[in-house]
Formats: structure tokens, C-alpha cells, sequence
RNA sequence: GGGCGCUUAGCUCAGUUGGCUAGAGCAUCUGCUUUACACGCAGAGGGUCAAAGGUUCGAGUCCUUUAGCGCCCACCA
């Protein structure tokens, strides 16, 4: 730090400059030979095509202050960084930019390798992005290590991966009902489903019974349904073209008569029959349900039961294909279908009607259940994965999401695990003919042909702890100690890789999973492109810092409660850090002044002592649960409050080179986690090291250190003289006379006379134990003394305080005598409770006389 | 239909295992170019801790119920 160092913080010059210097210093490289313990993350992989969103920056700057941490507190940190290929958002992103540009109207146009040609180049041009953003924030990862989840090494992990279940049995392929997305025209897993309440209609139609050739005798039941006609409901009228049944439940006494008997299908005019099944609920609606056994999940089941035919209306790309309405889009044709039955008199009625649709979570289209040929896994390691959570072996912070997870678990069904995609890990599976073969190299022979689906993102993600290492590092660093993710991918990722790791390394993937909250704007809306409601952090970064904008964002993440983001929290960040600057300028001036240190040390130096060490105990506490608001909070006010407000006026008046230093270094160490530039910058700066800051040892805690109550009473008259000067309208730079009457500390409060006549801009301070004020003499009473203030003013101002006080007093005298005057309280509270009372109730009393007898002098 | 979370100052939120007069930031008001910092300093106003009941000597904190908001899970057409 040279001499003329600039009087506000500018980030701009010190960020790139530290970063630099670290990577070439080689300083977040892990070595797996060291003799350190090892403590690793693996960084939840970011789309290889993202951009940086306020929710990295919430989740990176996190594991960036464990990881840094632990390197002060000696470990070998690995944190492991890298991207994901992110299969289906890619490829749309992809394909989106090329439409625009005109190259091409659908995927198929340009064939799969030319397809695929396309979207290497794009992430070659766009893949860096994110890194180098991280980069900019700060974050202290070891890009020597850097993964992506397409690296040759990676996808042959994945393939073994695939085989290996393959030949276990835990990969299977069948024809089945899944979830399709229209849109993006491939498969999805349930999770990639979101369901969203939608208002509707519930369209009430009437399909007529074919009248039988033999009469038969009616039963005198009542209710409908007993004619010639049954009405079933539906909330899509379309699939009704698909009918090949209406069901009843099996004992619903309306409809005895009808089982088995046949209905005329309107529109088709087909004949359709009336089963009987258990799934049928009888009180929902008219107890008659359509069945559409190739377009619902539901009628695909009971059409199974009853030996149905599938007959597809729709095809995957959401148009109509049977006849009569090809080519119409499967909503279009809805219209159609109710104004056609309106036309045949079978629309009986339409209510409005709110249900849950299922919407894809990438392309946000309607789902459509849609019967296709497809890959599915029986999950591994189910019973093992369960338990590690519910035991605590796998521990989650906050708590809660235990629950979730093992509700997950204990309802787990199969995952479709293929998609109809060309971007990703293509499924090493060949066909010929009816052979069928599954291995990591093409079969030897003619006529085979590779499966033309690639893998679910989220089966190469479940390997990401393990799969990224190479033996060494694994040896040294695996499992891995802390994983840090949103809860919104507690299914899609880290229960997933809890299975794979118990699978494939016999152990837990990592030690503890800290949840993060949801970044909301200020309006508490999810922050998302189509909205634009998300800053880009770059901005903030350029216009606060990237430490003003970790540090305000870490002031306010709670564990695991959403965060409405608002800039104002940077700007709180970058002031905070300001002021960080400014001490160290205050201290740099002491230096080049001649006042030589003194020997020994004064009651502000113990007491800036003692608080330090108060904010080390709760700083490493904190962190060591997690409570990374707590620990931001506490080292904003001690660095704010006891070591500007305080510690540094104090010093104007006798300073402590030496305890500044140990101070200031101390915080500086304390903050580097959050707050790594400007640390780094100061640390040097200030010459408290001659390497970086990274791993100076995380400050120790005293332990017998006490504080005395000497100067907090000292400072509480500061306050009062403060009160004195402020509320009597006293200009600043006018010298007062004060007089202090104190009750105790007389000696020490004569001492500090000189500190308390610059502090209070005094021209002169009396100590007197028999000071008796003649006339109207402005006073305030604290604990150890009354502070008067001589000479000035305003009685009706000075009347109005001390009737204040007064009251204040009373009430809380009155809250302490009762306290003391409950028997109960006296017998059964704690003892020290007990005490701190009685003393209270003494100082109360003490000084309720005094504000009586000031009030009784006006 | 289940499960979870939230409700504390005008706004956004802290508040460890129940115990000093319920705190902070922002906003508001007053006064300050006090030689580290106006990204600052000093002072002030502002809360029946969602509602009701219970446990306890003592409840913002524990229990029950209710209301509002949010999220997750679930194939009632």
C-alpha cells in the first residue's frame, strides 16, 4: 500500500490483480500427496452454456468461504470445478440460435453428426463463460482439475456406468406410458414434469348405449345412466377420439345393468364397451370415466387389465394423426371436438374447472402421456441410500430436507432414463434384427445399429463426485466432505448421486449437503430470464465489488430461507468494505505519526481485546454449523461497532499501534472467506504477511479472557454526553463543560478525562462525586454516573427527558419488583437469574432517586 | 389429499438450548465538510413479536388450534 492510498475502496484495481496472482502461484491446485487432512467439494456443475445468475453467486460464494476456511484452519482443499452438458436445455438453446440464423427449420435437416458438429462449436464460443465469471467472483477453485461432463474420460464413465447396470439388471427397456414433451419431442423423468394448477373445463358428454338385441329385464334402480345414455367427464375432449371404453367401479349399484354392455362412441361412431374397474372412484363426477388407453396414464393401466386395444389419436409432436383431424394441433382440435359434439347434441355441459397440468419444466408445453418404446433404471442402493440420510451418517443442513429426501426414497419409482435427443451420452446399445447388444465399443458383424437416444443429463451428473477424480485424487480426497445445492435438485442430483456412490464406491458421495435458499427478487418473484427480473451479477460485481456483493448477499442468506434480493444488499456489502479500507488508512496514518506505542495497555485495548475474541469464538462457531449470516453479522458489528466506532476514536486519543495491528490483522483473517480481494489487498498492503493471506492460520480463541465493566460505562457516558449535546440543539463545534457524578469508577473515569474531553468535544470535564446543579442543568443518568451538562439551556427540553427517564425507569422497576415479588420466581428460577435481578432492582432504585431529585431541581 | 416452511419496526430480515429495557440494515426525522471513511459521524422516532388457548416462576422462543401467504409431493377423469 503506498503512501497515497485513495480515500474510498476501488475494487476495480485490486480483484483481477489477486486472482492472477493466486492462479499462478498455483494456490487453489490440491495435491493429493500432501501430508495435510484433505477437505474437498465438488462444485454442482453449472450448464456448460449458462451465464452466471444471482444463484450461483448465493451458491459459489458459499463453498468458496468453507473451502477458504479450511485452508486457514490447514487442510488440503479441493474444490473441484466444472460444467454440464445439460442435454436437453443445450440443445434447445442451440437449435433456437440456429433457426434464427436461418441454417436450418428442424434438427433433422442437418442430420445428427452435422447436428452435433454445431453444438461443439457453440460450446466452444459460449462454455467459458461461466467459468470465467466464477472466476471474477472470486471463488478458489482448482481449474488444473476442471471437469465437463462430455470430457472422453467422463462419457466412458458414464457408458461403463450404463453398461454395468445393463448386465445387473438394473436397466431395462420397455414399451410404456411416459411423460413427452411435445415440444422438445422426447421423453422426460417424472421430476422434469412441474405440475401447475390451471383453469379448465370439465366438458360433460354423452355416449349412448347401444341397444341390445335381447330385452332385457331393467332393475329398479335409480339415478342415470339406467337410459340410453351414460355421461362421462373429461378435461380433454380430444382424447376421445382414442375411446375404447367407458369404466365403472366394479359395486356401483347405477350401473349394474351396463357392464359389459356396448356404447356408440360419438364422432367415430365406433362401439365402445362398458367395464368395471376399482380404480374408478364412484363420487367423483357421474362414477363414469372415458378411457383413453393410449393417451393417459390412468386408462393405459385399466386398458391393460381389460385387454383394450392403444389406439393413438396424437402423434409425438402433439398434432392429431387419426382420421378425420391429421394435422391439427391437439388443442385446435379440442375446439373441434366440443363444437362437433355441441353440433350432435352429446355435449351434455361445460363447467369451469381447476385442475393440475403437468407442464415440461424445459420447454413449458403441456405434457401429453405418450406410449413409447424407452430405457428405464430400477434404482440401486434404495434401502442403503435411505438410511445414510435418516441415520445422520449423511447429514443435511437445514434439517428438514431430510424429510423430503426420505419421502422421495420411500415412494422411488423407475427413471426413464432415455431421450429422444441428439446432445449427450448416446445409449451404448445395438440392434440387430431381435439381437440385442449392450457394450462400450460397437459389436463386430454387419447390419448393426447403435440406439439412436442419448442419456438423461442427470445419469452422468450422479457420478460427478467420483467420476471427476483420477486414483490419486479420489485416494486423497474422496468422499468428498460438503456439497452445496439448491433444494430444488434434492431429487434430481443429490439423491441420485447418494445411490451412485454407495454403487460404485461403496460409500457415501459426501459428508454434509448444505441447502441453500431460493434467490427471489425483491418482490419475492423467482428470479428468471422471461421475467428479467435477475441482475446480472457482472454489473454488481463492476459497480460494488465482488466482496461488497458476497458479503451483502451472505448478510442476509439464512440457512435455507429464500432470499429477496435487492441491489441495496450490495451496497451495503461495498460500504461494509469501505469501511474496512478506511481502518486500515486510520492505522497507516498512526504509523506515520511520531506517537511511539506504549507499553502497556489501557482499558480500551483490553476491551477491543476482549470483544475480538467474543467474535472469533462466535465467527468459528458459526461456520462450523453453517450459519454463514450469523458469522457475517457478527464480524460486520465488532469490525463496525467495537473496532471503528470505539476502538478507533479511542486511539485518536491514545493509541496502540500494536493493538490496532493485532486487531486489524485478526479481522482481516477472520473476513478473507467472504471478503477474499480486499484482504488480500490489505493483508499485504499493511505488510502483516509477506505471502497471501490464504493460509494465514485461522485466528485462535482466548479462553480466561474477562472483560471488565469499567468501559461500557465509560462508553455509556460518551453516550449520554452524546444525548446531552444532540437533543439541546448544541452546535458540534461549540466546547461544553460537563460534569460527571459518578456512583463508582472515579478513579478510572479521572483517567479518562482526556478521552472523554475529545470524544465529547468538551472544554472541560469535571469529575464530582458532590456536584449539586443550581438551576436548569441538562443531565442524563446512567449506570456509574450522571452526566450534566453545564451552561445550557432549554428547561421545558430538560423537563420533557428526564420525565422520560422517569417513566422508563418506573416501568422497568416495576417489571423487576414484581419479578422479585413472585415467590415462585425467587424459589424456583436460576440462581444467577435470581441475582441479576437483585442488582437491577439496586441500580434501578439508585437511579429513579436521581432522575426524581434532577426532575424535583427544575 | 398429504408434507414442509413463513407471519417480529414503513420495507427486508436476525433473534442459539425459554431469562437483562425484542435487535440490524434500508427508509424517515434532527444536526454535522469532527484531520480513516458523506460508501461517513452523532442523536431521535417507530413493534400488544399473525390470532386464540395451554405449559412454566417466566414465552418472540415450547405445545395445541385457527387464519393468511409460499413451496414440495400425489394418475380422481
Amino acid at each position: 500500500m503506498s503512501a497515497e492510498i485513495s480515500k474510498a475502496y476501488e475494487p476495480k484495481l485490486v480483484e483481477d490483480k489477486w486472482y492472477a496472482e493466486w492462479l499462478s502461484q498455483g494456490h487453489f491446485t490440491a495435491n493429493p500427496a500432501s501430508s495435510k487432512p484433505p477437505y474437498s467439494i465438488v462444485i454442482p456443475p453449472p450448464n456448460v452454456t449458462g451465464v452466471l445468475t444471482m444463484g450461483h453467486v448465493l451458491n459459489n460464494t458459499l463453498q468458496d468461504i468453507l473451502a477458504r476456511r479450511k485452508r486457514m484452519q490447514g487442510y488440503e482443499v479441493l474444490w473441484l470445478p466444472g460444467t454440464d452438458h445439460a442435454g436437453i436445455a443445450t440443445q434447445t438453446v442451440v437449435e433456437k440460435t440456429l433457426k434464427k440464423q436461418g441454417v436450418l427449420k428442424h434438427r433433422d435437416d442437418l442430420g445428427r453428426d452435422k447436428f452435433l458438429e454445431k453444438v461443439w462449436e457453440w460450446k466452444e464460443k459460449h462454455g467459458g463463460i461461466i467459468i470465467q465469471q466464477l472466476k471474477k467472483l472470486g471463488c478458489s477453485c482448482d481449474w488444473t482439475r476442471e471437469r465437463f461432463t462430455m470430457d472422453e474420460d467422463y462419457s466412458q464413465a458414464v457408458l461403463r456406468t450404463f453398461v454395468d447396470l445393463y448386465q445387473k439388471g438394473y436397466i431395462y427397456r420397455g414399451k410404456r406410458m411416459v411423460n413427452w414433451d411435445p415440444a422438445g419431442r422426447t421423453a422426460l423423468s417424472d421430476e422434469e414434469v412441474i405440475m401447475t394448477e390451471t383453469q379448465g373445463h370439465l366438458w360433460h358428454i354423452k355416449y349412448a348405449v347401444t341397444p341390445l338385441t335381447l330385452t332385457l329385464s331393467r332393475p329398479t334402480g335409480e339415478g342415470q345412466g339406467e337410459g340410453d345414455f351414460v355421461i362421462v367427464a373429461t378435461t380433454r375432449p380430444e382424447t376421445m377420439l382414442g375411446d375404447e371404453a367407458v369404466a365403472v367401479h366394479p359395486e356401483d349399484p347405477r350401473y349394474q345393468h351396463l357392464i359389459g354392455r356396448k356404447l356408440m362412441l360419438p364422432l367415430q361412431n365406433r362401439e365402445i364397451l362398458v367395464i368395471a374397474d376399482a380404480a374408478v372412484d364412484p363420487k367423483f363426477g357421474t362414477g363414469c370415466v372415458k378411457v383413453t388407453p393410449a393417451h393417459d396414464v390412468a386408462d393405459y393401466e385399466m386398458a391393460l387389465r381389460h385387454k383394450l386395444p392403444f389406439t393413438v389419436v396424437i402423434g409425438p409432436d402433439g398434432i392429431m394423426t387419426v382420421a378425420g383431424y391429421e394435422g391439427l394441433d391437439r388443442f385446435k382440435c379440442r375446439e373441434l371436438v366440443v363444437e362437433q359434439l355441441q353440433a350432435a347434441g352429446a355435449l351434455v355441459k361445460v363447467e369451469d374447472y381447476t385442475h393440475n397440468v403437468g407442464y415440461s419444466e424445459r420447454t413449458n408445453v403441456p405434457i401429453e402421456p405418450y406410449l413409447s418404446e424407452q430405457w428405464f433404471l430400477r434404482y440401486p442402493q434404495v434401502p442403503r441410500s435411505t438410511a445414510a440420510v435418516d441415520s445422520g451418517t449423511i447429514k443435511f443442513y437445514p434439517e428438514r430436507w431430510q424429510k423430503t429426501y426420505t419421502h422421495w426414497m420411500r415412494n422411488i419409482r423407475d427413471w426413464c432414463i432415455s431421450r429422444q435427443l441428439w446432445w449427450g451420452h448416446r445409449i451404448p446399445v445395438w440392434y440387430r434384427g431381435e439381437e440385442i447388444y449392450c457394450g462400450l465399443e460397437t459389436p463386430t458383424g454387419d447390419g448393426w445399429r447403435q440406439d439412436s437416444d442419448v442419456l438423461d443429463t442427470w445419469f452422468s451428473s450422479w457420478l460427478w463426485p467420483f467420476a471427476t477424480m483420477d486414483a490419486a485424487t479420489l485416494k486423497k480426497f474422496y468422499p468428498t466432505n460438503d456439497l452445496v445445492t439448491g433444494p430444488d435438485i434434492i431429487f434430481f442430483w443429490v439423491a441420485r448421486m447418494i445411490m451412485a456412490g454407495y454403487e460404485y464406491t461403496d460409500s457415501q458421495p459426501f459428508a454434509n449437503v448444505y441447502f441453500t435458499g431460493i434467490i427471489r427478487d425483491a418482490q419475492g418473484r423467482k428470479m428468471s430470464k422471461s421475467l428479467g427480473n435477475s441482475p446480472d451479477p457482472l454489473d454488481l460485481i463492476a459497480k460494488y465489488g465482488a466482496d461488497g456483493l458476497r458479503f451483502g448477499l451472505m448478510l442476509i442468506a439464512p440457512q435455507g430461507q429464500d432470499i429477496l434480493f435487492d441491489e441495496k444488499r450490495s451496497e451495503v456489502g461495498r460500504n461494509f468494505m469501505n469501511k474496512l479500507w478506511n481502518a486500515a488508512r486510520f492505522i497507516q496514518m498512526q504509523r506515520g505519526s511520531a506517537g511511539a506505542s506504549p507499553s502497556h495497555r489501557n482499558a480500551h485495548d483490553h476491551r477491543v481485546l476482549f470483544e475480538l475474541n467474543g467474535a472469533i469464538i462466535k465467527t468459528t462457531a458459526a461456520l462450523d454449523e453453517y450459519r454463514f449470516n450469523e458469522a457475517a453479522k457478527v464480524l460486520y458489528d465488532f469490525v463496525w461497532g467495537d473496532f471503528c466506532d470505539w476502538y478507533i476514536e479511542a486511539s485518536k486519543v491514545t493509541p496502540n499501534l500494536a493493538v490496532l495491528d493485532e486487531v486489524f490483522q485478526t479481522i482481516l483473517r477472520l473476513l478473507h472467506p467472504y471478503a477474499p480481494f480486499i484482504t488480500e489487498e490489505l493483508w499485504r498492503g499493511m505488510g502483516y504477511g509477506a505471502d497471501t493471506i490464504q493460509f494465514a492460520l485461522w485466528p485462535k480463541a482466548q479462553t480466561g479472557l474477562s472483560s471488565s465493566p469499567e468501559t461500557p460505562a465509560l462508553y455509556a457516558i460518551v453516550t449520554a454526553g452524546r444525548q446531552l449535546r444532540n437533543e439541546n440543539g448544541v452546535d458540534p463545534k461549540k466546547k461544553v463543560q460537563f460534569v460527571i457524578k459518578p456512583t463508582q469508577h472515579d478513579d478510572f473515569l479521572r483517567q479518562e478525562l482526556p478521552f472523554l474531553t475529545q470524544i465529547l468535544s468538551a472544554e472541560s470535564i469535571a469529575i464530582d462525586r458532590n456536584y449539586t446543579p443550581t438551576g436548569v442543568t441538562p443531565s442524563v443518568v446512567t449506570g456509574a454516573a450522571t452526566v450534566f451538562m453545564v451552561g445550557a439551556v432549554d428547561p421545558a427540553t430538560e423537563k420533557l427527558r428526564l420525565t422520560k427517564q422517569l417513566a422508563d425507569t418506573d416501568k422497568q422497576l416495576a417489571a423487576t419488583e414484581a419479578k422479585l415479588a413472585n415467590e415462585s420466581f425467587v424459589s424456583r428460577a436460576a440462581p444467577v437469574a435470581v441475582e441479576r435481578e437483585r442488582e437491577k432492582l439496586k441500580t434501578l432504585r439508585e437511579q429513579r432517586e436521581k432522575v426524581l431529585a434532577l426532575l424535583q431541581s427544575l
